[in-house]
DNA sequence: GTCTATACAGTGATAGAC
DNA sequence: GTCTATCACTGTATAGAC
């Protein structure tokens, strides 16, 4: 059962919904038929389960730089800088482009919730920034924040098209500084 | 033959590679089997064919922008602010998330040249805007258009989470705020 | 050029044995 | 709890008639 989990949160990385049929997660876990069955009501719910500890584990992940000891620019740019496997892309943000994921409430649900924490907790951080005198007044939390989590996610989109880690690096360097020129 | 290729467009948009059968390209292009294989090799051939088509769209849709008179702050900005589809997303960028897209060169390469041109052509601009005094010597073109183009697909990615434009409006104007800043 | 027939593996799930 | 059997359906393609 974990590791039927474990294998839906990878193969959902790797192929997405869409892309990912329960044999598949079967094989990859090494479980039978029946085995997922009892345990889960179908695909969905199992992947409703898979989405939610990613999420939680993306929170985590997040939290290490953005909670860490440091001014608001360090803590921005360790989150932004902090080793990524790139051309894996991001395991949440490549749901969005799931239509099952996005048409189905319950498992949209997750996704929207972790990129909202991440929002929420960007602007917090640039709020502090702000406090401290690093950021001008004139910067906007929430606006900057929603700027910061975008060119992550479209870096990711833009790696993956080049088959390439570069325009990732390019665009995270052109945010880093756009926020330090200030 | 070319309702075959919008139809694949269509669905290439909506649901990617992965989520896309031949059968439903033939159901929605009203066109039977032997006609889509008389033309096209397979699935993997006319979804070429209807990727190169929609990089072109999407070329000619933002030169419109950033082709056009006026400054080069305006031209970045009417091309950030134009009329968008967000929740349908971008209908390139999308299939950077389908693994058998990335995976396929022959499937890549249109989207990988796609934003190669545009940013490039971002770059372009911002260096126009160097040169007119708009921007500072300190900015870096290929850096910044990595930046412009990939808050645009990182929107994208949070508004079809959330379901809402709104995080894709909020990632746009905190870019304009930072690019006018300065 | 387009149609129908056919093929064979995979999808997503249910049923019942153990 | 897990296994195997079965099912109706879809995915992707080939073959051959018209």
């Amino acid at each position: 059962m974990e590791r039927l989990i474990r294998s839906t949160q990878e193969l959902l990385w790797e192929r997405g919904y869409v892309g990912t049929s329960p044999k598949a997660i079967q094989r990859a876990a090494d479980a039978g038929q029946g085995s997922m069955y009892h345990h889960f009501t179908g695909k969905a719910e199992l992947a409703k389960v898979a989405i939610e500890r990613s999420g939680a584990e993306l929170r985590a992940a997040a939290e290490e730089q953005l909670g860490a000891d440091g001014t608001a620019t360090e803590r921005i740019s360790a989150y932004l800088g902090r080793e990524r496997d790139v051309l894996r892309g991001c395991r949440i943000g490549r749901l969005a482009a799931d239509p099952d994921v996005v048409a189905d409430p319950e498992l949209r649900a997750p996704v929207a919730e972790t990129f909202a924490w991440l929002r929420d907790r960007l602007a917090e951080v640039v709020a502090d920034g702000k406090r401290t005198g690093e950021f001008p007044e004139s910067l906007d939390p929430q606006r900057t924040a929603a700027t910061i989590a975008a060119v992550l996610q479209g870096g990711y989109v833009l790696a993956r098209a080049a088959d390439s880690t570069e325009p990732f690096e390019l665009a995270v360097q052109g945010l880093i500084d756009l926020l330090g020129a200030k």
